[in-house]
DNA sequence: CGCATTTGACCGGCGC
DNA sequence: GCGCCGGTCAAATGCG
């Protein structure tokens, strides 16, 4: 019983393709989680200190962070909000047996410190940028607690140089095949939380159709890769 | 030999 | 005041 190559070569695509997306749903799900847990985190500070009358600083916490529930906390959000603008949070995929630290964002990064954290097993390490003098932008790397696929990198500061616009394209790069973007990192333009979330969302669309192969796809690779685009969009 | 990394020591902030 | 904890420093070490 022969199958037609071409009916193969379409099987194989969608398979590539569904192995692509499992591990991009698994990012999401992850960012959803990790979230989940600083809006509780965030929320749970904010009634403590609501009624005590001092102000919270929510360092660390960023404009993604809290777009999920930015409805019903609006008001009191955006202060916080613009305190963190300086810092954010990407999560990049890698081998859980890696302990380098190592993530190819297009930067130089010079070690200066590593630590073991409380609440987290896995060592934390510290990075200072190294391309210009000076520099004050920081980067913090640490295994992700809930899932040891990825790293949480957290970035501080303005870079005082020259960024290569095209490195934030290398964030998404086969290196590191699936880095989520939590909020403003100084060379992503994330103006806004809603922004983040669509930006999300076209990134998986954007890059199912540059993932499979030399990017050049044909019809019939189009053909598959909307309908199961379609698929996932009516299944959701 | 120069530079990057490692790692224990140290410091400052914070809560009790 | 004390202890805990995260962040940084700096000497030792490794590597090209």
């Amino acid at each position: 019983m022969d199958v037609p190559s071409s009916v193969k070569d379409k099987a194989e695509g969608v398979e590539a393709e569904l192995e692509q997306l499992q591990k991009e749903n698994a990012a999401l799900r992850l960012m959803l989680q990790v979230m989940r847990n600083k809006y509780k985190m965030l929320s749970e500070a904010y009634f403590r200190e609501s009624n005590s009358q001092v102000p919270t600083i929510c360092r660390g916490l960023t404009r993604f962070d809290l777009c999920e529930d930015q409805h019903s906390h609006k008001d009191i959000l955006i202060p916080q909000l613009q305190l963190a603008a300086n810092s954010s949070q990407v999560f990049v995929e890698t081998d859980p047996r890696d302990e380098s630290h190592i993530v190819k964002d297009g930067l130089q990064w010079r070690k200066y410190g590593q630590k073991v954290t409380k609440h987290n097993p896995f060592p934390r390490a510290y990075f200072r940028c190294s391309m210009a003098s000076g520099c004050p932008v920081k980067k913090k790397v640490q295994r992700c607690m809930e899932d040891k696929n990825f790293l949480m990198v957290t970035y501080e500061g303005q870079h005082n140089h020259e960024v290569n616009p095209s490195i934030g394209q290398s964030l998404s790069s086969p290196s590191s095949s699936a880095m989520t973007s939590i909020s403003g990192f100084p060379n992503s333009v994330l103006d806004n939380p809603l922004r983040s979330a669509i930006d999300l969302d076209l990134n998986l669309s954007s890059e199912n159709s540059s993932s499979n192969g030399n990017g050049n796809g044909n019809d019939d690779d189009y053909n598959n890769k909307r309908s199961m685009e379609d698929y996932i969009a009516v299944g959701t």
